[in-house]
DNA sequence: CCATTAAAATACCGATCCCTATTAAATTCG
DNA sequence: CGAATTTAATAGGGATCGGTATTTTAATGG
């Protein structure tokens, strides 16, 4: 719709959408409190005041950072959940996605969101309670869709659609953990693979996998 | 031995293990950035020079803080994983031990260890390949029980018991991480409950446990 | 009481934290 | 061109960071 005309003064340096990036890698792998605002100019090529001028402060960046981040990644991850698979198979593609998004070549390991801000200084409460929202937002897309799946029949009435989100949660946030540590993309994947065999009515193998 | 003899100089107004403890306490809330050495000073009642001259460095002290807090838990939980019982029940109470360590009434939330230093400023890479060594460590201490049951023939010969450890060992980071975000005990033991259902040759209930 | 010893308190260090008041540069409009 | 407009860069401010040289206090031994 817009044309890309050219405004009045004197052109932005800095693409918005590029600083969001660089921002949200710095944030991803040092986290809020070991990313300091020298560190997000320098990455950026800015000095501080267009930082500020564009972002806001440091803390409302990591918030547009996160959005940002979260928006890229989540559309194909709701459209996996959201598929006409049923659900026991749209889990586990799921946590494929994950376990590859924690173990990207070249990029920080883990999850950007799952272990974040966990123990934080008081000052930064706040965002600490964001990206604790976001975890249990993401928590509750799932249990959405293990409600759809007791509906319709694929997992029993009774099933405790909620807890079985949160196991599932905590294998996600358990697998940034170990990506952070060093973890490889087949060994987060074969810890998968035992947390699938808690799905309600499956029978493990002898968790030797198929060995 | 020794009896308490006064020794010569002025007396030590902080005694080590309260100052320890106090540290342990501030770290596990707040972690190793998020904890200032004013912070620590203040709470321990004392003046910098104190604290550098009973600990070294900020360093030094969160070394010596952990061992310290891990000295603590870990008798008890390895008494409960070498006991005489069986591999399942041992672990069973070995992860509920540790889901009411992550939400005693009046300490932070969430385990000192499992979620401790994943993102972090380089110049904290050293802090944080200690935390992840004793994460690592705790996870191969799981792996050698189970390693056992194996030998005595709980488990299949077959038995991945690495991923089975890494397996529980991701239940133990996710649980830390949701107690950090509020989660009480009896929903971290719900979710134990549907971990243990992965244990090689046990049937689920529908996952309704015991409703 | 005085010397000795050991620890604590004062006062401060340079560096870095997040952030901003002010000035300079780069563009379009008339 | 000059005026207007928009953004970037310079320079630095107050607070806090981890850490320390120096002095003072509190005990014991003779």
């Amino acid at each position: 719709m817009e044309k890309p005309v050219r405004k009045r003064g004197r052109p932005p340096a800095l693409d918005r959408v590029v600083g969001l990036d660089i921002a949200a890698r710095l944030f991803w792998e040092r986290g809020y409190e070991g990313t300091s605002t020298a560190d997000l100019t320098k990455a950026m090529g800015i000095n501080p005041p267009t930082l500020y001028s564009m972002f806001g402060s440091k803390e409302e960046l990591y918030r547009q950072a996160l959005d940002f981040s979260i928006a890229r990644e989540n559309s194909r991850r709701s459209e996996i959940l959201q598929s006409h698979l049923r659900a026991y198979d749209a889990l586990s593609l799921y946590l494929y996605d994950i376990a590859d998004g924690d173990t990207q070549p070249d990029k920080p390991r883990g999850c950007m969101v799952s272990t974040a801000v966990l123990q934080h200084a008081e000052e930064n409460a706040s965002v600490a309670r964001m990206t604790a929202a976001l975890r249990e937002s993401s928590m509750l897309t799932v249990k959405a869709r293990f409600d759809r799946a007791v509906e319709e029949g694929e997992l029993p009435a009774q099933t405790d659609t909620d807890t079985l989100a949160r196991f599932y949660g905590a294998i996600i946030q358990g697998m940034s953990a170990q990506a952070c540590d060093g973890a490889c993309n087949v060994r987060l994947k074969r810890l998968i693979d035992v947390a699938l065999t808690a799905w309600p009515g499956k029978r493990q193998t002898s968790t030797g996998n198929s060995v």
